[in-house]
RNA sequence: GGGGUAAUACCAGAGUGGCCAAAUGGGGCAGACUGUAAAUCUGCUGUUUUUAACUUCGGUGGUUCGAAUCCAUCUUACCCCA
């Protein structure tokens, strides 16, 4: 059974823009389609999960879906919705950023279907043997620089919004527009699609590759995920929230996702996972009838957390969610050394040497010098004057307050709590 | 090439010789309320040995008892003229 690509973005809220005849062209056959990402760090986050799932539907659409990392393009910076100048990567970082990405896409796609099997370029590979001459004839004689400046990118750093614009930047649409002709020629891909933030780019591809090989190709973006209440999508007191378990631990991936706000969570079932229309519609009035189940957060959240992570890591999330949020001191007591870990797999954890306690270490010192759960003391005092801080399940009152041996979880183990959902493990070792 | 304006904390933006660790707003964090939601209210938001001290207002140097504030110079950005 193969869904209707378009239709299926449509439901789910997610396109924004298509050029008139890509509807056409994806139900004349199966087609090509590309989507590039920026090797600007070494995981994929979730900002970019919205896309890879655009990839994987297209492919379950019956298409075959290229994803593209950007080695070339890394190496110039992309300045669609950027106010200011981009640092540059050394090549370095850059190298080790393409082949992490590349190991977390092949986790989504499908490589071996056949005809629609998905592949995973890098425009470097062909980029590596143009030489700058080459380029600004082969590729910079087709488009003119009138129309590259009047790209929003390009204009809003024109017109003073923002820093001014180094050549460099200014030249990425048109690498940008390159990649897309590569693969026009070479692997007949006629579809590029991304982030409404890339129409500019994707239609200087399109436009390119009409100048020069006379040929028609389609643009499709989809909707930038945003927040009900206007704040930034993915992001939270302690960043982004990564793709790679080693930097974002599946529990914290899980309740990232169990913490968003009603509104959100709708639109993030649509955007995020697999359910269908009326399983969807079916899970919203269930949670209406009883919000504080939590049913829309609760589904979202087992059903990304098994796609990104696994199974597995998806149970032991809720088990420890379960533990921390509902749980008692003396539940965790009762815990064996084993599981009690196995629960706190992924929560930051700080050593402390047994004769720190001996005497009895103060608040203050446990939580910003011997370990790093508070950057500074005047941090620590701050929140600990608030009433933000707990220590095994009981708010701190006195800032003078003193911890020893006897207040160990198991001999070993102190639950630190920053807030209500910010939980630290302190391990003690002799 | 000539002239002008600007650069302040996460961001925006006041301050133009001592009363300035620097108004205000946004954002962020925390507390109360709740459903680990939203809305609302409250507190915090440079560091430290916290009734105090110390380091900060693009960089460097200077004037002064005292500089975010005055001077010189450099850097960057924007505007106008050619």
């Amino acid at each position: 059974m193969k869904i209707n690509f378009i239709e299926e973005l449509k439901w789910r809220g997610l396109l924004h823009d298509a050029m008139p005849g890509t509807e056409e062209q994806l139900a004349k056959e199966s087609t090509s389609a590309y989507i590039g990402f920026d090797p600007t760090s070494d995981s994929l986050h979730i900002g970019s999960l919205s896309q890879i799932m655009t990839l994987v539907r297209f492919q379950q659409a019956g298409h075959k879906p290229i994803a593209l990392v950007g080695g070339a393009t890394g190496m110039v910076g992309d300045p669609s919705g950027k106010s200011t100048e981009r640092n540059l990567l050394d090549e370095k970082t850059l190298l080790h950023n393409l082949s992490c990405i590349q190991k977390q896409l092949e986790k989504f796609l499908n490589f071996n279907c056949g005809t629609n099997s998905a592949e995973i370029v890098n425009n470097f590979d062909w980029f590596k043997n143009v030489s700058f001459l080459d380029f600004i004839r082969e590729a910079g004689k087709h488009i003119t620089v009138n129309y590259m400046m009047a790209k929003d990118s390009v204009k809003k750093r024109l017109d003073g919004i923002g820093e001014g614009m180094s050549f460099t930047e200014f030249s990425y649409q048109l690498i940008q527009g390159y990649d897309f002709y590569h693969l026009y020629k070479e692997k007949k891909c006629v579809l590029q699609m991304g982030g409404s933030d890339q129409w500019g780019n994707i239609t200087t591809g399109t436009e390119f590759i009409r100048r020069k090989a006379g040929g028609r190709a389609f643009a499709l973006t989809t909707k930038l995920i945003t927040k009900a209440d206007g704040g930034k999508f993915g992001k939270t007191e302690t960043g982004n929230i990564w793709l790679d378990a080693n930097k974002t631990s599946p529990y914290k991936f899980y309740q990232f996702w169990l913490n968003s706000s009603d509104e959100d969570a709708k639109n993030y079932l649509r955007f995020f996972t697999f359910l269908d229309k009326p399983a969807i519609e079916d899970i919203e009035s269930r949670h209406s009838q009883a919000p504080h189940e939590r049913l829309l957060q609760k589904t979202l959240a087992k059903e990304i957390t098994i796609l990104v992570h696994s199974d597995f890591d998806y149970k032991l999330a809720v088990e420890a969610s379960d533990i921390l949020f509902k749980g008692t001191i003396d539940d965790l007591k009762k815990l064996s050394k084993k599981i009690f870990l196995e629960i706190f797999e992924g929560v930051p954890t700080f050593d402390v040497p047994k004769s720190d306690l001996q005497k009895g270490l103060s608040v203050l010192d446990l939580l910003a010098d011997k370990t790093r759960i508070f950057p500074s003391k005047s941090e620590a005092r701050k929140m600990l004057q608030a009433g933000g801080v707990s220590i095994n399940k009981e708010k701190i009152q006195n800032i003078d307050a003193l911890i020893n041996e006897e207040q160990l979880i198991n001999h070993h183990y102190l639950l630190v709590q920053k807030g209500k959902k910010n939980y630290f493990l302190v391990q003690v070792i002799s």
